[in-house]
DNA sequence: TTTCTATATAACTATATACTCATGTAATAT
DNA sequence: ATATTACATGAGTATATAGTTATATAGAAA
């Protein structure tokens, strides 16, 4: 596969939105379904601006839609296969952990009875 | 999939590994087979200095591995299914590129053509 | 209108990191 | 031994971004 550096970039600014704990976290709270930022940030643990600015970024980004109804916003996951991503990651991760430290066998096994 | 900070924070930095033009430029040249340090730096057209920082950063995540054979270092692909990763955003961009603007439909038969 | 609730955003700080330049190190060749 | 080639790495700079605090905006309720 040839691609060129503007290809690169865009692929490398989709990670990145994936590369932060809190838009996880956001992400994976929107997995049963649409939310909206005040149960976002209770979900998160974060602050109402920081929860609102990730917020601001994935529904730029087009990873999730916005839907504003009276006084509240409501988002959702624009398509489940970002979770497939995810997925991928954490099967990566365990095995990773799996070859390091029978310590982590909680986390492993945390993974495979979580799996799609 | 109920997670913990850490592990949120163990799967960001994964994804960060990833958000990078250089990194993905040089995991893509790692496609076809291990590449030594130089054959790099001509194929991703970056200083030396800065392509040996990203194999360091990529060889000490686990993502690739190094082999140094006399003086040179040989670096591979752990795990082939990180092509699966950049796949699938590949995928989600091509999707998000189609729906914007015509004028990119170059870039969308280039990935439709390239698919594995 | 005034107030309250929900969300967005600007200003600022702190931190991370990509890059360059210069240098270190190690294997090989002369 | 000296030089050369291949790679790694430290120092320094510039930039990006996550987070906080304070404030703005907008709908709903009194």
């Amino acid at each position: 596969m040839q691609l060129d550096d503007q290809a690169y970039a865009r692929i490398a600014k989709y990670f990145q939105l994936l590369a932060e704990p809190m838009r996880l976290k956001i992400l994976n709270g929107l997995r049963d379904g649409e939310k909206n930022v005040s149960e976002l940030v209770a979900i998160s643990g974060g602050t109402q601006a920081n929860v609102s600015k990730h917020l601001a970024m994935l529904s730029t980004a087009k990873l999730i839609g916005r839907d504003a109804r009276g006084t509240k916003a409501y988002y959702s996951i624009v398509d489940q296969q970002i979770f497939d991503l995810c997925g991928l990651v954490c099967g990566q991760l365990a095995i990773q952990m799996s070859m390091e430290a029978a310590a982590n066998e909680s986390f492993l096994s945390a993974m495979q009875s979580n799996a799609n």
